[in-house]
DNA sequence: TGTTATACTGCAAACGTTTGCGATAACGTT
DNA sequence: AACGTTATCGCAAACGTTTGCAGTATAACA
């Protein structure tokens, strides 16, 4: 009776059950899960009064008891970018599937704060962590930590060579030959790559790819088509394609690392008089939403997010539920990516193959 | 020695310090914490045992003695959505700043895993919630049972007007009414406005700030120029504006309840010749990226998410470290919104406000 | 009556940490 | 010599739950 006048009540315990009903904490324990040592009657009665005051076990004791949180831990460089929130709603799926709890947070590409992040992250609350390093991350003492300590992790999209550890990344390389080929099935011949800074991982594998694709068909390399842009945004791709053309050089196609920076190229092509894709072939990468809505739709390398978030969570699930270190698991999937041939790059006739 | 043999180690307690330096767990504890009852003598030589061994506190057995976790959760429906990316962000930012860790799930607008997520997240592993319902949450019975639990929560963005409780929402009303004015404002007077199903409150607001505007400057409301779409894609957009230009239906703006509605009819209009913005003014709501790069680039409505995003997280931390109730604590937070004008509704000359 | 089986239920330890309080020693003071 | 002070440290309880083991009562059987 008293009780409910009571405004803040506590959260209902297992010993509270036990005072009211009169029984051991353990007896309400094994009412509540099915044990057959408790009779049907007393279980009865324990569960009633459960509901009553609706009782929900206490997840800490639970988790500190077993040492397993059944949460992991998600490090990312960007929020609000359409490729990792691709991604981070394919570990969501396959989390809500396995019943774990996935906590984020941002890095911004800043060492520093990854550091921290995963050092905070590491202290005891989550099963595992789901690793994307940033774009500036050549230090790596933070991750040969996590190792020594055993803690499973998962690397996704970017790759860290120099560390044995299990990974999950897209196929840059076959993605950007794939396109560049595809560039050159149509008849382009002067394809230009604009690319980052060029220190990151993918830059470089794109680059590779790139490079593969003109030297299987012996179109030669020119030195000058290769940009590294200091931003990935429309205005810098923009910026690039016109001073090119600016400057007189020869030049019918661009494969950027980025779409943004693909979309800049193909409004700088237009500005100058040059129709797109009848005079000026435009490929780009991660297929952006954005690819669709501009005006030729956008010719773009897609790159499976949520089947790469999805094949992460399951493998670092499987690490928990294992108990294999990171160190004992190395592995690398990798995931193929997708041409997606839009109106930037499809001349829409037949094109002889040289 | 033999201890190095071992392939897994455990991760080190008190008790494995304090037994190789025969002493006991607390003066361990005391040690580490810089507590003055410790001579300096033993605590440099626990310290330096401690870092050999790569002591971490335990967390879980820390939030286990202290009942609190230092975790929030955010309950979203969407997860690859501009608008929700930006509020997430925030979130992030101001969880980072106060030490919190912050769990993530999805929805996707489905009641079931909304009520499912909530549950498993209430029990007992996150000190709160921040929680955006979905379009379809009529019922909120799960969201009184946490009031009732007394756990802290705070609903974002999607406002629930049954319940009382602590909430950071946008001022849908002004900035839709903000918008159809500057459409009047540029000399358009018959403006048709596209929403979704109209359910959810966000569209009641948006639709009752056009109808305001409309009033206000006393131009008849003409029912048949607000139209219902199941679906607010870009294709949705363009038919909906295609079929009331088809019909003969005299219109010469649009306001949309999406960037995307927007996009569709800005291109319906043009591919029926009509002149953007000469002949047809758009404007659109939440100003998506994608709103900067369509030609003419798109009008719209701005919505803070970045500042939601934190405000919500501000108020629950707030809420958590107070020990109020979402009960006691029900205030709600307005943000305003701000117009951008772009190109789809500027036309570029002086008009006569009527 | 004694033995055994059956059906319940309770005791207590364990998970790792913190912390109030009590204990011990060394040293100084009277 | 007796007492007080100070510095240093340990004991044990507490947080909520699970679970192996032991215990008790009842009933059935010889």
């Amino acid at each position: 009776m008293a009780a409910n006048f009571c405004v803040k009540m506590k959260r209902p315990r297992l010993k509270d059950i036990a005072e009211a009903l009169q029984i051991s904490i353990a007896t309400v324990s094994r009412a509540l899960k099915n044990h057959p040592d408790i009779s049907d009657q007393l279980k009865l009665r324990v569960r009633q009064l459960a509901d009553d005051l609706n009782y929900e076990p206490n997840n800490m004791a639970l988790q500190f008891k077993a040492q397993r949180s059944k949460c992991i831990a998600v490090v990312s460089p960007r929020i609000v970018h359409y490729y990792f929130s691709t991604i981070l709603k394919g570990i969501l799926q396959e989390a809500e599937k396995q019943g774990y709890q996935v906590a984020v947070c941002e890095t911004g590409h800043e060492l520093i704060r990854e550091v921290k992040h995963i050092k905070a992250l590491t202290q005891g609350l989550n099963d595992g962590l789901l690793i994307c390093v940033g774009n500036n991350t050549t230090d790596i003492r933070h991750l040969e930590k996590l190792q020594k300590q055993g803690i499973p992790f998962v690397l996704f999209d970017k790759d860290v060579s120099r560390i044995k550890a299990p990974k999950v990344v897209v196929d840059d390389y076959t993605g950007a030959m794939t396109a560049v080929e595809h560039l050159i099935a149509q008849g382009y011949r002067h394809i230009a790559h604009l690319q980052d800074n060029g220190v990151a991982h993918t830059s470089q594998k794109r680059l590779k790819g790139y490079l593969s694709a003109l030297k299987k068909h012996r179109i030669p390399y020119d030195e000058s088509l290769v940009l590294q842009l200091n931003d990935i945004s429309i205005a810098a791709g923009y910026e690039a394609v016109e001073q090119m053309i600016r400057s007189g050089k020869k030049m019918d196609a661009v494969f950027a690392i980025t779409d943004e920076l693909a979309i800049g190229a193909m409004k700088a092509a237009m500005a100058h008089g040059m129709a797109v894709p009848q005079d000026f072939g435009v490929v780009g990468f991660s297929n952006w939403q954005i690819a669709t809505l501009v005006t030729p739709s956008l010719s773009t390398v897609a790159q499976p997010g949520v089947e790469l978030g999805q094949t992460a969570t399951k493998m670092l699930i499987q690490m928990i539920e294992n108990e294999q270190s990171a160190e004992e698991y190395h592995l690398t999937r990798i995931l193929k990516t997708q041409l997606i041939v839009r109106d930037s790059s499809f001349r829409k006739r037949v094109v002889v193959n040289t």
